[in-house]
DNA sequence: AAAACTGTTCTATAATGTAAAATATCAATG
DNA sequence: CATTGATATTTTACATTATAGAACAGTTTT
């Protein structure tokens, strides 16, 4: 089967590498600084392994010591290496102005997501200005089943990435609403190409409803998708049907715009 | 408050992560996608070792693959780690409507940068709005010697992480008007610490002129500095007075606000 | 069609990363 | 203020892992 070849099934070749990028996960996890011990209990390995690995991200910039309390926390360098890809990244740049404009006229919080291994990541999240609204944040991950930007990412994929999907990730149970089951699932994405946008009424989130709608690619593979998320009451079917073909319009234009790139 | 620390004499302990650290420079510096090749040619390694490092580097999301042409650029994780980096920045969040004020009142393009290893990095950029103006974007390095914001921090970086810098930077000469000569240096930083502020008038780039003022943490140590940024002759002595007066202002009340914290 | 170049796999070996034990540092408690 | 316990470093020896050479495959150039 040459699903096994797929990059993202591989493990890495270079075990350093994988346990460095585990300690940045458990470091970026934490919310408080983190300090050795948690890191070699959550990795289950050798003290001193980790503080090697540890002291060398320190050197090299992607974790920091803190001193009160004592542990690591991230560093600059991530900082560094993250502004020069969002710096390079068409389609953000293409996107700003549209995302502006979806925030202002629909007053709810925009995401653009892309896809990442068996998440969608967002890309760039704008916040309404409303008291209570949908918080996102860029950087965060978001579920291929459960959210509207994820669910549009999966319909469109060429259909071996999406089988691939599928079957890697878990179904997570986050709210009475969520799709947990598969085949459910694969009837959904069918509607979402057929209607050209996805949507999602709590299944991610208790009260919190979003729509979004995919951008293609040059070669007419989904590169991203972009989303507004509300709370759920504003959301009524008028509502939804309002900003979804605000929402398709523009991410066809970008979709054209990428093309002619 | 946690106060953070460098480590930035010594050397990495596993080599493979110093390794990867050097690859994703050199895909960072690269405009276009970087082949395996151009890896191997600037790293000086073996063919093998770099693509299996890069490889792992793929799988783990920190680089990404292109082909057309051929080649590794950065990754989403970097964006992923990089967001959160800023999200947990409490100087950022909190100078952020400082840095909007500034750029509003002053019409000119406003950095906020902290210190790095042997240079100072802009942790966010808002660009001036005029036709001709200083650019300057996110992620970016900043010299300590011919920088406004590189200098103000180093000016009042405790006398042995200033030394340290003094001893381990180059001088590089950016223009005629940058200043080469340590001793010449150390005077105007005593300048800078007697005025609270700093200026640069075309010493990192010809036709750019900048002013920076200090920020400090709940310790009384420096932890970022704002700068302004223009046109060298929008930038007149009365100007500069005006500017530096409300920079240093601004970077006091901030001050504060991080000690309360 | 051949040659030159770039990228990838295979394999042996030595160097590197690893982990155990020893030491040091710090915090908490009697 | 000593004593214990917890956490963090350093040292050291060894085994595994990363490394690089060689062979192979896949492209592009000539």
């Amino acid at each position: 089967m040459e699903i096994a070849t797929l990059v993202e099934a591989q493990e890495p070749r270079i075990q350093s590498l994988a346990r460095a990028d585990a300690i940045l996960s458990v470091v970026m996890n934490n919310r408080a600084a983190t300090p050795l011990s948690k890191l070699t209990e959550t990795l289950n390995l050798n003290k001193t392994t980790v503080f090697n690995l540890a002291e060398s991200l320190v050197v090299l910039g992607f974790l920091m010591r803190t001193s009160n309390p004592k542990g690591y926390k991230l560093g600059l360098r991530c900082l560094e290496l993250g502004r020069h890809v969002s710096k390079n990244l068409p389609i953000l740049e293409l996107s700003r102005p549209v995302l502006r404009d979806l925030c202002q006229s629909t007053g709810e919080t925009v995401n653009l997501a892309m896809p990442y291994f068996k998440e969608a990541i967002l890309i760039e999240a704008l916040q309404s200005q409303l008291g209570v609204r949908a918080t996102a944040y860029a950087g965060a991950r978001s579920n291929y089943h459960s959210s509207a930007c994820g669910k549009v990412l999966l319909a469109f994929f060429p259909d071996e990435r999406r089988e691939w999907v599928l079957n890697n990730i878990e179904f997570t149970k986050l709210t009475q609403f969520t799709i947990t089951d598969r085949g459910e699932l694969e009837q959904k994405l069918e509607e979402v190409r057929v209607k050209g946008f996805a949507t999602e009424v709590q299944e991610n989130e208790l009260g919190a409803s979003c729509i979004a709608a995919p951008i293609f690619g040059p070669f007419d593979e989904v590169v991203a998708s972009i989303s507004v998320a509300g709370v759920v009451h504003r959301m009524s079917p008028e509502r939804i049907a309002e900003i979804s073909s605000e929402l398709t319009e523009h991410c066809a234009r970008l979709s054209r715009e990428l093309i002619t790139k």
